[in-house]
DNA sequence: TGGAGTTATCTTGAATTCAAGATAAATTAT
DNA sequence: ATAATTTATCTTGAATTCAAGATAACTCCA
């Protein structure tokens, strides 16, 4: 036993040990880690949105739009691509968008196939404030990790990042 | 720069620079990391259960069932609690196994509020091979990883989740 | 015992998502 | 230039989820 603390996770495995003994656990340690921090993240990430009136998945549209600079537009194909959601989802999305003014539709001269997707003076207003204050939030939710942890977590979560990306 | 490869959140940070230059951006590089990992690892994970004819949920709720060990029986609220999320869709979820002749519902003796959920004979052969099978799956996953570098990534997202579990 | 408050579960309605198919514009090959 | 193919987007219908409210069964005292 390296570590004294248990987490959620050892609780789980300490079940499959006795059910199942002849498994191996330490990559299901490792990938339900993953995914239990990424669950309760959310919730925390979730506030400072609500504080915006903004969901989660209009603030990663908006966060998208925002990153792309000036003139803050892009096709939706660019869009659902870098959000890896499908084109039916994103249609969806950009008309609650619109309705709420947060965006406009614009002609795409050079293809006529679809409309692009520009930030409103309005949609930049708020989400570059949110964006302020979610980099604050997760900079807060981090902090009592220190910097040589924080380091370790990111090296390690870039290496199976790059192995992820590789295997698509 | 320590890291010569590059992966999809360097690219969305080397964005933020341009745009927001005065972002701190560290967290939000190991957030964006954790939450992209999590995405991509999901299909991947997916094809096990897939093979088995089940969903994620379905192989979650059968899994949990099984490795509280004999009898394979829950109350319902363990299962929503271990599970995270609400009672409504667990009361949907159990309708649907049921349906599916992989849990049967038993009266409770001890609290007559609701029916225990219990793997049936069926459920439980289905869940016993895809829980091995998914258990391959995600060590193959992880095998380009060396022990080494699998050991950090644990041990960083163990430090992370004992945080996240502390906050909520 | 008999409420009062609590807890477990289910119901309902809305939101979000995807897969698959439809449509229309762009591109390629002949 | 025109037919065939590809690409971009939207539409449709089903699945999954949650929040909020309803219901019924517990618990705890006085």
């Amino acid at each position: 036993m390296s570590k004294k603390e248990l987490d959620g996770v050892d609780a789980i495995l300490a079940q499959w040990r006795v059910e199942k003994p002849e498994l191996e656990l330490s990559a299901m340690g490792i990938i339900g880690r993953l995914k239990r921090c990424e669950a309760l993240m959310q919730p925390q990430l979730g506030k400072v949105f609500t504080q915006h009136d903004l969901s989660f998945w209009e603030f990663d549209v908006l966060a998208t739009l925002l990153r792309s600079g000036t003139p803050y537009c892009l096709a939706p194909t660019e869009l659902f691509a870098a959000l890896m959601v499908t084109s039916g989802t994103m249609t969806h999305r950009m008309n609650q968008l619109e309705k709420k003014g947060l965006v406009e539709r614009l002609v795409n001269k050079n293809d006529a196939r679809g409309k692009l997707v520009k930030l409103s003076a309005k949609g930049f207003k708020i989400i570059n404030k949110a964006v302020d204050e979610h980099v604050e939030n997760e900079t807060n939710i981090l902090s009592s990790l220190n910097n040589k942890q924080q380091k370790q977590l990111d090296d390690s979560l870039k290496e199976l990042l790059l192995l992820l990306e590789g295997m698509s």
